[in-house]
DNA sequence: CGTCATCCTGTGGTCTGACCACACGTGCTA
DNA sequence: TAGCACGTGTGGTCAGACCACAGGATGACG
């Protein structure tokens, strides 16, 4: 009963390996809960510690939620929470100097630059049309005039993930998430790099208009292009080293 | 010497943000060894189960290579892999349905095609252009005729992450990494959907080199078009639900 | 004096057992 | 019947103990 060490390295792999094979045959779904750690730690063969080292990494991919006690709510439960296991992963690679702020800004231009032209070349002069209210939702709270820079960032932030959500691309709307909170720290230093935050806010909320009239308008083209500047504008005001491509 | 549960819940989270702190201060950069776990333990005054948690997090997320043993090459080691952490999300996350692998093949679609033709653009006729060579060396080892299709297939998934490398955008490099590997599962029950194999692949290596050529002509547009009609033919054959936007 | 085998040390990897705080369900009590 | 106390099972954490491994330090031997 040693740590059997000879033939299978990385007990905690197993547990890994075991959870997600469960996943893919659709033994287990999300809203499901996993076994209890001492039990999964007894079936599997290998040590609560492993067990739980195992479901820390799921948690923080955001596959599993937490909680002790007892009840229906409590133990490891199935969730699929992309959002929150990409900005982990993003902001620990910004950290780590694996992934520079450029490119992350440049990935942010071309997915949003596509979501705006996708949205408006879904949206047909019949009323099909993607659900924009969130979005227009934070755009009308972004004119409230006592906002602070940081607010009004965070306001921002929500809004472009909101047009990614209307899109309905889970994979581009967690991706986002992720290259926002990659360079939040980024944003919020480059607020110190702008002169005039009144004419800069303004331009902002405008420029967030153009580009969701230009969705309502169907013009796809306009939208990626009003996108594009809209993003890279910001930049170049903020890092003096922002690309431009 | 309790939990301390009552000020400070989570103690593997307080030696995440510690590493992460330490690594946004310059600190901790690539290449660094960290503190020994039970070193970290006493430092931080968590259990060393507690330390191991999160340096199993950073692990799978690519953050940290871990080493037994003793020498500059044992312990915790600084590096920054996104690619790996990237993939075990995006596969876990498409093993719990939340990602669909019509988002992710959707998000292929539209990097790939980008960086096509940021690829093409970068090409100027004065000799200043990105590196190909890698990509064009696994064009050539595909034209080898003795391949299976899981051969094959790898080469593929190698080819298209080349061109990805060659655009020198890390972040987009990483992602469509994680892409491929969220998606290689169905890629794979996707061969036995082909009915001809031989003139699928003679039809993947011409548009292959198609879209290298265009590439090479500086003609973005075309290099775009290619890369787009490449994919969405491609899963059009092996998926019958996959989108063509 | 040089070379090689040996031991020693420190590392991660794992297991075990023991607590704690918490939330729920049960069943007793008023 | 309504309310509350207790028991139980959950995750969260810690402490200690081994193991396997890699490398350096130490010594014996040619």
């Amino acid at each position: 009963m040693d740590a059997e060490t000879s033939d299978t390295p990385r007990a905690w792999r197993i547990v890994l390996e075991h959870v997600e094979a469960q996943l893919l045959e659709g033994a287990l779904r999300p809203g499901d809960r996993l076994p209890g750690e001492r039990a999964l730690s007894a079936e599997l063969g290998v040590g609560r510690s492993s067990v739980r080292e195992a479901l820390r990494v799921l948690e923080v991919l955001g596959l599993i939620r937490t909680a002790a006690g007892s009840g229906p709510n409590s133990g490891a439960i199935i969730i699929a929470t992309p959002g929150g296991g990409m900005s982990a992963l993003m902001r620990l690679q910004v950290a780590a100097s694996g992934f520079p702020v450029a490119d992350i800004v440049r990935t942010r231009l071309i997915l949003e630059s596509s979501v705006a032209g996708d949205l408006a070349e879904a949206t047909s002069p019949t009323g099909d049309a993607p659900d924009l209210a969130p979005a227009e939702l934070l755009l009308d709270a972004m004119d409230s005039p006592d906002l602070s820079p940081t607010e009004f960032l965070a306001l921002d932030a929500a809004f472009h993930l909101a047009l990614a959500e209307a899109s309905g691309n889970q994979v581009i709307t967690a991706t986002m998430a992720g290259l926002r909170s990659g360079i939040e720290g980024y944003a919020r230093e480059g607020l110190a790099a702008i002169i005039d935050w009144h004419a800069t806010s303004a331009r902002l909320r405008r420029e967030h208009r153009g580009i969701v009239e230009a969705i309502h308008r169907a013009d796809a083209a306009t939208a990626r292009t009003r996108t594009h500047d809209h993003i890279s504008g910001y930049y170049a005001e903020t890092f003096v080293d922002t690309p431009t491509p």
